[in-house]
DNA sequence: GTTCCTGCAAAAGCTTTGCAGAAGA
DNA sequence: TCTTCTGCAAAGCTTTTGCAGGAAC
């Protein structure tokens, strides 16, 4: 799937247009997640980044996350997992979660031909498509062994 | 949406087939499960059948569920909440989820209708459909104040 | 008689909270 | 200067694990 990354320009107007302090690390953070659109975990980006800024905390990740899931700028992707996974909101998509190598691949969807007769006076803001299986890597390996 | 419920001899029935043994706590579980298609967490299922079995603990409870996971015979439903949700499998079904009043409602949605060209390589085992925003309930609460 | 299940207590793991010092506006 | 943010430590929650007694087969 075409993935559009934003500018760092891009990126610091949203925030300040959502009344976010452009700190050092909510930057780095934001930048992280768009330059990886990996769907990552808290403990992924503070692996990451952990190696440019020492200091930061787990907590500073789960309040910006938190607080860009508050201003729509991130979403929160719920595939099973005990631990939360974080992506950048862009045009809308489903996850198709490898259940043997535990990847998610993102892939097309028109959510506007989703739908029921019989969610027609419910208010719809958000839909989720999430798709679980094989990757084609993981499957050519199955069928090897 | 029209919900099928089985017939408790059905249900002794599939747990004899997946060799799972028949406690008194899986029947009184899995029974509840069936005649009440809440989604409910463990908590919810602890509460209601404490009256009945004082002195059931949430670890049979668990324990049970992720048997029944196992054997195919319920499912999680994962919609953002730290609490699991289950539900005992039935036909393909959507999730919509009300963000005033937590309830969680069924709609159809025909499975085979979804897909991607992208995932042509893929093996599906699995596809969810979850929705989320305001019942028709809430929302003319909404609207009246 | 075996094997598996239950349920208590404790542990594990993710996320949130309280708060003092630091940084952004 | 004033407000908000960071990061440490501790707490809060859900879920899992170890294990002795008990139930299913």
């Amino acid at each position: 799937m075409k993935i559009m990354k934003a500018s760092y320009n891009d990126l610091v107007t949203e925030l300040k247009n959502k009344e976010i302090r452009l700190s050092h690390q909510r930057l780095m953070i934001l930048k992280y997640m768009n330059d990886n659109r990996i769907h990552p975990t808290v403990d992924e980006i503070y692996t990451h980044l952990n190696k440019e800024i020492p200091t930061l905390s787990k907590t500073t990740i789960y309040n910006t996350l938190n607080a860009l899931v508050e201003a729509g700028l991130v979403r929160i992707v719920t595939l099973g997992d005990k631990e939360s996974k974080y992506d950048i909101v862009t045009d809308d998509h489903g996850h198709f979660k490898c259940n043997s190598c535990g990847n998610i691949y993102d892939f097309e969807i028109k959510m506007e031909s989703l739908g029921s007769d019989e969610l027609k006076d419910f208010k719809i803001h958000k839909k989720d498509v999430y798709f679980s299986g094989l990757c084609p890597h993981c499957l050519k390996k199955k069928i090897e062994n």
